[in-house]
DNA sequence: CGTATCCTGACC
DNA sequence: GGTCAGGATACG
């Protein structure tokens, strides 16, 4: 599930491939995709060239030469893969940028719920997207001030991009524990100590997610052959209903909150 | 405020 | 062969 660091990464790697070029061809490959990126702005793409790329929580802001942008969210399932010349093409490609040159930087995305639109020079873009989690604007002030007037649980708080930008499903639950907050303690009640929590709690997920070296956290992690284990410690909660709490050894529990999977230790998080 | 919707792979 | 997850958005 791409979250802040996922798409912090997948960004990086779609700017070695895309900066500095020029788009030659844009091929829609599943019929949902044009939703969001009709015949009319595949035209437009072509002949600009790619002048940098942006990440803004979990948004990518392709900022193109003409000044228009393409802006891109990878929503449950999407991710880059770079195509190279002839090469065929990965498993669930649903839109093609293929650059002069020959090679390709292909969207995938098993599920075709991705968004790509391309928006005008000038447009104002996610005007209502809080601080990204791992900028300091993102904070207990900002925070505090956010949870006032917020009668609802505290995971489903943090899921609002208006909030803050980036936190998905998995890792809102992993800041919660490691901050030792439950996540159905109403927004409004929390007070300065345990918001403080909160926000540390997303800083470290986020940046232990971050580092790509060693990868034994997160939603993408590997292990290194050399370990000899076979599944690594992905998290701490998420998606480990019934397993014993990393810190206190309780059972982790699970309950749906606006729709979505939470999961929490009981005893530990209050 | 909650709920349906998009979509498909993974699971029973 | 049916259910379900899940981010953002559109609704009631």
């Amino acid at each position: 599930m791409p979250e802040l660091p996922e798409v912090d990464e997948a960004a990086r790697r779609a700017r070695e491939v895309l900066v500095g070029r020029e788009i030659r061809r844009v091929v829609v490959l599943h019929p949902s995709q044009r939703r969001s990126l009709p015949l009319r702005a595949c035209r437009q793409l072509v002949g600009q060239e790619v002048e940098g790329i942006a990440r803004r929580g979990k948004y990518q802001l392709i900022a193109l030469t003409s000044g228009s942008t393409l802006l891109v969210h990878f929503r449950l399932n999407g991710d880059w893969v770079h195509a190279q010349t002839g090469e065929e093409l990965p498993a669930h490609a649903r839109i093609v940028l293929e650059m002069v040159g020959g090679d390709s930087l292909v969207l995938t995305d098993s599920r075709a719920l991705c968004t790509m639109t391309l928006h005008a020079p000038g447009e104002v873009l996610l005007a209502d997207l809080g601080p990204d989690a791992i900028e300091p604007a993102f904070n207990a002030e900002w925070l505090a001030a956010q949870v006032e007037k917020r009668r609802i649980a505290i995971k489903v708080v943090l899921l609002d991009q208006r909030v803050v930008a980036g936190v998905g499903n998995i890792y809102a639950s992993e800041a919660l524990w490691e901050a030792r907050v439950s996540p159905h303690a109403v927004a409004s009640s929390l007070r300065r100590a345990r918001l403080e929590r909160i926000v540390s709690g997303i800083r470290s997920v986020m940046g232990r997610a971050m580092q790509g070296a060693q990868r034994y956290y997160g939603s993408d992690a590997t292990v290194p052959a050399e370990v000899g284990v076979d599944e690594p410690q992905r998290f701490n909660v998420y998606d480990r209903e019934g397993d014993a709490c990393m810190r206190c050894g309780s059972a982790i529990r699970r309950e749906v909150q606006a729709g979505r999977s939470t999961y929490w230790c009981g005893k530990c998080q209050r």
